[in-house]
DNA sequence: TGACTTTGGTAGCAATTCGCTACTAATTCA
DNA sequence: TGAATTAGTAGCGAATTGCTACCAAAGTCA
């Protein structure tokens, strides 16, 4: 108990070195698939890189992770999010003692053009890469999927216009099961989150679809309850 | 388009200086108390501080964090987890550029005993603090206050045995309105989250309550539909 | 002692929500 | 023209939820 009256009281700063890495995701093929760099130098000891930079002077770290998705895409990703920060003994390529991890999500449309030495990746293939590049895929696509139903994320996935069934396949795709068509559009209706266009696409065989676009609108009265039923445990 | 064959390759890594800065939480008087560090120099500039330190060489944020916390609680925290990477330039005490927020929970009876220079003070009734320990706080309820569906956080703000009532009332607290006896109870019991011990607690009038311990039972069935109703907008 | 107050705890109704089967609609392809 | 394919909806039965109303066990106080 004595230790407790020993608090560092006039602790200082300690300099490290830092990085800002980006996990950019898009849909693909039924599965999220990753943006990958090739390792410019092949004698490097990791082929395959995240996008990464090191946070200029006085750059703030979202302003980084903007820049480096930006250097990569020639567009700013739909949504852009802090995830954490590393700074375990899991080797980043560039040895940054600490990384802060930016997701970043891009519609399929606008994935379709990146630079020569990038790829899209399933994110449950990827090649051998660092560690910490690793632990971050990883850390991405699971924040990405515990917050699909506390924002729009899933919308930030789809061009701006889209159709219902679009939407449910990335439903579908980020919780890994799939859903009753009716239900997922009762409940969506009951949401005010979308409207319908008056366009319509008709894709192939099979009845053309309406487009809709993203556009929330009153705000729902707030639930009663509570949820006990989504605590994940082993925490 | 043609800047996106500029990308930076070979970036390199830059130092900066860091603080592992963690705001501890607790229940008290029907609102969530943070714990404060008067200065120990009355002549500095921030009359109140978070409790923070710069990483030790080699030393994870994590560790770090669960280090500045033993240091003031004599004990770990019922949980501690990281909230966010802070950069910006909002002014830390240390000035630190980057900053690593950790939240941790403290059960009410493990929260008495602190250091003398140590205060638990109500999370909006804050004194003047420097800019980013202030956005701190909010951050840190922001966060609690958000993953108390997901993530039994409301348990750990009690200590190991409690009544309904009280944990209803954290739940209260956290969600910032009042929720029914019997439809608390009801979901609660649904989720075979918590197992009755067989002691009862007498306060005062009224009858005594059972008391009831965390011990999450079976795996409950993955819900089947997706909630619309549940996303933030403004995102 | 016995009515009143206070807190703990539950039964069960009515309304809503949810999962699902079964349908209709609009298009392409053979 | 009719089979196949995709879009979209109606509505039933079951499960869930909000709530009123109640019972239970303690202390308070005339």
């Amino acid at each position: 108990m004595r230790e407790r009256s020993l608090v560092v009281l006039r602790p200082s700063v300690r300099t490290l070195t830092a990085a800002i890495d980006v996990v950019l995701l898009t849909p693909r093929d039924g599965t999220l698939a990753v943006l990958l760099l090739r390792a410019a130098d092949p004698r490097s000891r990791d082929r395959w890189l995240l996008p990464w930079d090191a946070p200029r002077i006085e750059e703030p770290p979202d302003q980084a992770a903007l820049r480096v998705s930006r250097g990569i895409l020639g567009a700013p990703p739909a949504a852009l999010e802090q995830i954490a920060a590393f700074g375990d003994s899991r080797r980043h390529p560039g040895d940054a003692q600490l990384s802060i991890l930016f997701v970043g999500l891009v519609p399929h449309d606008a994935a379709a053009h990146v630079p020569d030495n990038a790829l899209w990746v399933d994110h449950d293939q990827l090649p051998l890469m660092a560690p910490r590049h690793r632990a971050m895929v990883d850390a991405a696509v699971d924040v990405v999927r515990k917050r699909i139903d506390q924002s729009p994320l899933a919308f930030r996935l789809l061009p701006p216009s889209f159709t219902l069934s679009e939407l449910q396949a990335i439903y579908e795709l980020l919780l890994g099961r799939s859903l009753h068509k009716a239900s997922f559009r009762r409940a969506l209706q009951a949401a005010f989150l979308v409207e319908p266009t008056d366009e319509w696409r008709s894709e192939g065989r099979g009845r053309p679809a309406q487009l809709y676009r993203y556009a929330p609108r009153r705000r729902r009265a707030a639930r009663r309850g509570v949820r006990f039923d989504l605590i994940e445990l082993q925490d």
